[in-house]
DNA sequence: CCAAAAATATACCGATTGGTATATTTTATA
DNA sequence: TATAAAATATACCAATCGGTATATTTTTGG
């Protein structure tokens, strides 16, 4: 009964797993209702039926994607930092993950919070809301690392961390939009490269 | 046959551009495969007859839609920018058309550069170059703004237009995005103080 | 290996898509 | 004001949309 249980969830589960996997960059590219189920069949190589027989509907298929691709994001971001101990490193270590950023998500489609932010944005509440649930997350991870700088003695005290940490991720998300629209990686290239010195310049000691 | 000629066209071009008018917004806000004939139909109050008998297909209708939310947006900056005198007086005015960039430009569904630029990208390689064509316009607009400033000993002589235009417009750009996403005006009004900084510590005399 | 259950495929649903041929109405000129 | 032409409306097209009921296949545990 417990085996069965599991092992029914695995199977489920792993199913699950494989049509986010292959559904995440056509939602990413194409958006909400520039997304057909049947690209999605093709996609997958699976039929409606079992697709519909993991998912509820096509929304709850997007809500997955938009985790999906956020989360591989995210946890490369989280890795590449988690072996930086100094938070000032660690904000030069943010700006030099976008440096590599347009060549890590391209084959799936661009920046998940760009591409479904804009889209979503008169399209799909739902969506919506969680893309601004996730800019709220990575800006407040920002904050926390400007704020540990200055226990740290790293960064001024006197300046304001949530507020630079919105600065620093509007000029992140501009560079990616601006790479992305023109196929030209050297915005993000020039936007990190101020981003490097306000960091440089403003915030640290 | 004159007159005649001249009166059809009048006629045809009076009623082609009130569609423009009603149908910008709705691509401007839900892109290309987000916005459906029937839609515009009853925007317009006019029949798919009517709106074919203006315009060849869906197509045309979103290149007009596009020109016509992008020459809006132009040439208020146009109109603005041409009283100021000093290039470096310019650059400031350009920062200010963009604090009240989100309340003019709501009622047509957001910024066109970024809506369009994020929608086409994935979906419409006819759409996507003519917004890369406005925003190299807008960045040699910039650009130039800069050169004038040199040209006429009002910014250092030592710095690049070119870079700083690409720097600039891809800063008002993100700030544009997070203001739309977040729903927040106060990205683009911190973003443009950090703009006029730049004005004036990087570029001014 | 067999039977029950879970997963997937097939075949279909009404609604909507972009687009068009034709009928009707409006407009403009003689 | 009559008439030709231009503009608009009507009615329709095949294709596709998201979704579902059911048949079939695969997987599972005994």
């Amino acid at each position: 009964m417990y085996r069965l249980k599991v092992t029914m969830n695995t199977k489920a589960q792993q199913t699950s797993e494989y049509i986010v996997h292959k559904v995440a960059p056509i939602f990413n590219k194409n958006g909400y209702y520039g997304t057909s189920m049947s690209e999605l069949e093709t996609a997958t190589g699976l039929t409606k039926g079992a697709i519909y027989g993991n998912f509820k509907n096509k929304e709850e298929l997007a809500f997955a994607a938009f985790k999906y691709n956020v989360d591989r994001v995210v946890n490369k971001i989280r890795d590449e930092l988690s072996t930086i101990k100094s938070p000032l490193q660690q904000l030069y270590g943010l700006t030099n993950f976008y440096r590599t950023y347009k060549s890590y998500t391209i084959e799936y489609g661009g920046c998940p919070i760009l591409n479904i932010g804009v889209d979503a944005n008169h399209q799909h509440p739902g969506l919506l809301k969680r893309v601004q649930e996730v800019i709220i997350k990575l800006q407040s991870y920002i904050t926390k690392m400007i704020q540990n700088g200055i226990d740290q003695h790293e960064i001024r005290k006197d300046i304001n961390p949530k507020m630079y940490s919105r600065k620093i991720f509007t000029l992140i998300e501009g560079a990616v939009f601006m790479s992305a629209t023109m196929n030209d990686e050297s915005y993000i290239q020039e936007i990190m490269g101020h981003v490097d010195q306000i960091i440089e310049h403003e915030l640290a000691l």
